[in-house]
DNA sequence: AGCCTTTGACCAGCG
DNA sequence: TCGCTGGTCAAAGGC
């Protein structure tokens, strides 16, 4: 085994999985891998990020006082974090569990990680490419969702991010504790920040118009630490396995050079898909991992399980970076990709376009030589009796009975145990790191059984949706990326749904006129004890109907019991209904499915948003809809990938316990709000009517009751 | 042979 | 109308 093979952490050979294996695998990892990495790739602790952005931390602690002072929040949250990130600065690694249990009130046991260290760290220092590959049935949502990912000094970023944990985490950390990224708000307008904080401005009617689904993830290509692979679709739980952190920016030196970086990325990638999938290839153990295969980790836009053709590639003004662009190879399929590299072959961005009507073809008859077996699921089986044909398979738009599901979605439904047991702790974490945004247009639709469909325009339109990436019924991901974004969680409706209506309580806390809205915008709180969750409605300031409602925060509670009865006290309705409706219907409040759309079923769970393995998109971003319960909203956004409609459990293989965290219930963290511009701000989205925007911004999630 | 990438040219939208 | 820009085409070549 060569140096990089002993930069593998054997995943395998740890101690069997039990309900603290998780939070023991994180703990490991960061008390004693993450050290090691430190010491190895970080000089001191200011070079992590803390000093690199040293205003804005003090700001966002000033403004997160505020905020706080001026809500009327506790500033418990607020001293946690500052503790946090006194322990990140001081004692960046290690302390985890004693963390943990002052902060939660449990302990976790502490892995006796000496034989990794031994086998798998001890060589870290004689490289500078250490990567940490996680061999097939472990997810790297589990290392997203660990609680050293929020806990440890919040060091701990998702990888999705871009953002490793070891290194970019003290100031991705810091950022997170921030309320507000705009140093020139006036602390004397209570109000000034929060519109900031919420960040898409309703395009005006003229401006709606049907928009091509996209999706979108930034990486950030700059960080000194961070993850290359980024998997975006509804199913790419294969992807997850492939997931690999790759710690640096550092590529192999001893790799082959090519004739120029894209090609040399493909060949990565090609060689990662590859190996990193066939059962020779995980059999890590053989130690026949060799360098070429460990930097594959760099990201593919081929792993998302599907067939790529590139057509055509171009440097974009304003990217430093060449965008490629990449066809679905299934006939008939008008779904493309555009995807972004640094010259290091990292992913810097991807765009998604519309969704894939065919399933996700077998990887045992994938064309080219390079996906030969490549998307062998666990184990190297086949992947959840994904008996597709090479040709496709079964049209998903039909009936939506062909059952397909993601990892996590597997996860969920197939160990409940070990989600049940996630969920004990109550630090079924966010992936902060990742930001997400994601839009929504009237190509969004739900039919009666609260269905959505994801329309695309199909090629025909192409052209039409040139130039308007973030047009209507694009879902943009956006992590972190460029500008340092921060991660956060935002969700917006827009549209004619009342999101008031979703059976929380809320707490009516302001009211302003946007600037440049004329609509009045009012402010809620979830007033659920610890929940931190926040929305702000606008209403069309002649109906009062809402046309955009944006949550921002997580909810680490379930609806309340009388929900059904009860109502969203103190916050106005819109007269459209005087029953709450459950969070499902206001989905079913949609028109119907139209034909050209993609179909989602309602029941199709948010897990399959393969955003890196990441919870459901509603546990994520504390959507209250989708709390362990049915939602259409991961279509949405994994409607950009493979058919997802009915899911039939089991349907997938035994995976990894690791990666059976996947659940959507209650403990979820929860992010801090932060009252930040984001990239969408200000952005028309030319949304039609009863569509609806979905903006994440995953937020670090430290909330007061993760702690 | 088939599929892929590469890359310059072309097209269309926009200001 | 023109230039800029993003997106696409398609020939050429590689694997």
């Amino acid at each position: 085994m060569n140096g990089a093979n002993e930069n593998n952490i054997m995943i395998n050979e740890w101690p069997p999985p039990n309900p603290d294996t998780r939070a023991m695998f994180w703990n490991s990892l960061n008390d004693d891998f993450c050290s090691t990495l430190l010491s190895d790739f970080v000089p001191d602790n200011e070079n992590m990020g803390l000093s690199n952005q040293p205003m804005l931390f003090d700001d966002s602690l000033n403004n997160l006082s505020l905020e706080q002072k001026l809500f009327g929040d506790s500033l418990d949250d607020l001293s946690l974090h500052r503790k946090v990130l006194d322990e990140s600065k001081s004692n960046y690694v290690g302390g985890f569990s004693e963390r943990m249990a002052a902060r939660k009130g449990f302990s976790v046991p502490k892995l006796d990680t000496t034989s990794l260290r031994s086998k798998s760290i001890a060589s870290l220092s004689d490289i500078h490419t250490p990567y940490l590959t996680i061999p097939a049935g472990l997810s790297p949502t589990s290392l997203l969702d660990s609680p050293v990912l929020l806990t440890d000094s919040g060091a701990q970023q998702s990888p999705t991010t871009g953002k490793f944990p070891f290194a970019e985490n003290v100031t991705s950390d810091t950022i997170s504790v921030s309320v507000s990224a705009n140093p020139t708000k006036r602390e004397d307008n209570l109000f000034e920040d929060i519109p900031e904080a919420f960040c898409t401005k309703l395009p005006s009617t003229s401006e709606k118009k049907q928009e091509v689904p996209s999706m979108k993830v930034f990486l950030q290509p700059d960080n000194p630490v961070h993850p290359i692979s980024i998997e975006v679709g509804s199913r790419n739980f294969q992807n997850q396995q492939q997931f690999h952190l790759q710690a640096g920016s550092c590529i192999p030196t001893n790799r082959k050079e090519t004739k120029n970086n894209s090609m040399l990325n493909q060949r990565m990638s090609d060689s990662f898909v590859a190996s990193d999938h066939s059962p020779a290839a995980d059999d890590r153990q053989g130690g026949e991992t060799d360098l070429r295969e460990v930097s594959a980790v760099v990201d593919a836009p081929n792993e998302d399980g599907y067939n790529w053709r590139k057509y055509g590639q171009k440097q974009v003004k304003g990217s430093e970076y060449p965008r490629s662009y990449y066809k679905c190879t299934h006939p008939g399929c008008p779904v493309k990709k555009k995807v972004e590299r640094s010259q290091k072959g990292e992913i810097t961005e991807i765009i998604y376009r519309c969704g894939h009507n065919h399933q996700k073809p077998n990887p045992h008859f994938r064309s080219g030589p390079d996906h030969t077996g490549s998307q062998t699921s666990f184990n190297g089986k086949p992947i959840n009796g994904s008996s597709q044909s090479g040709n496709g398979g079964q049209d998903w738009l039909g009936d939506g009975l062909e059952a397909t599901s993601s990892a996590p979605v597997a996860a969920e439904h197939s160990d409940p145990s070990n989600s049940l047991q996630w969920n004990q702790d109550g630090n079924h974490l966010s992936h902060d790191g990742i930001g997400v945004s994601s839009t929504m247009s009237n190509d969004v639709e739900g039919d009666r059984d609260g269905s959505i469909s994801l329309g695309c325009d199909g090629e025909g339109d192409e052209t039409e949706s040139k130039t308007r990436k973030f047009d209507g019924c694009a879902v943009e991901m956006s992590a972190s990326s460029r500008a340092a974004r921060e991660p956060r969680v935002v969700i917006q409706f827009t549209g004619d749904v009342d999101i008031l209506e979703d059976g929380y309580r809320w707490r009516k806390y302001g009211q302003k006129v946007v600037k440049g809205n004329q609509n009045p915008r009012s402010y809620y709180k979830c007033t659920s004890p610890g929940c931190t969750v926040r929305k702000h409605i606008e209403r069309a300031s002649n109906d009062n109907k809402a046309v955009l409602t944006t949550y921002e925060g997580r909810h680490n509670h379930d609806v309340p019991a009388a929900r059904g009865n009860s109502h969203t006290n103190s916050t106005p309705s819109n007269g459209a209904s005087k029953t709450v409706p459950q969070p499902r219907n206001l989905l079913q409040r949609h028109e119907p499915t139209q034909d050209n759309f993609v179909r989602f079923d309602g029941r199709t769970h948010l897990t399959t948003f393969g955003f890196a393995g990441r919870e459901p998109l509603g546990a994520t971003t504390g959507f209250p809809f989708t709390m362990g319960r049915p939602s259409s909203m991961n279509p949405l956004i994994a409607g950009l990938g493979p058919p997802m409609t009915t899911m039939k459990m089991p349907l997938v293989p035994p995976i990894h316990p690791y990666l059976s965290h996947h659940q959507t219930t209650e403990g979820f963290m929860m992010p801090k709000v932060e009252l930040k511009e984001q990239p969408m701000s200000d952005t028309a989205l030319p949304l039609p009517n009863a569509a609806s925007i979905y903006q994440m911004m995953s937020r670090l999630p430290l909330g007061p009751h993760q702690m």
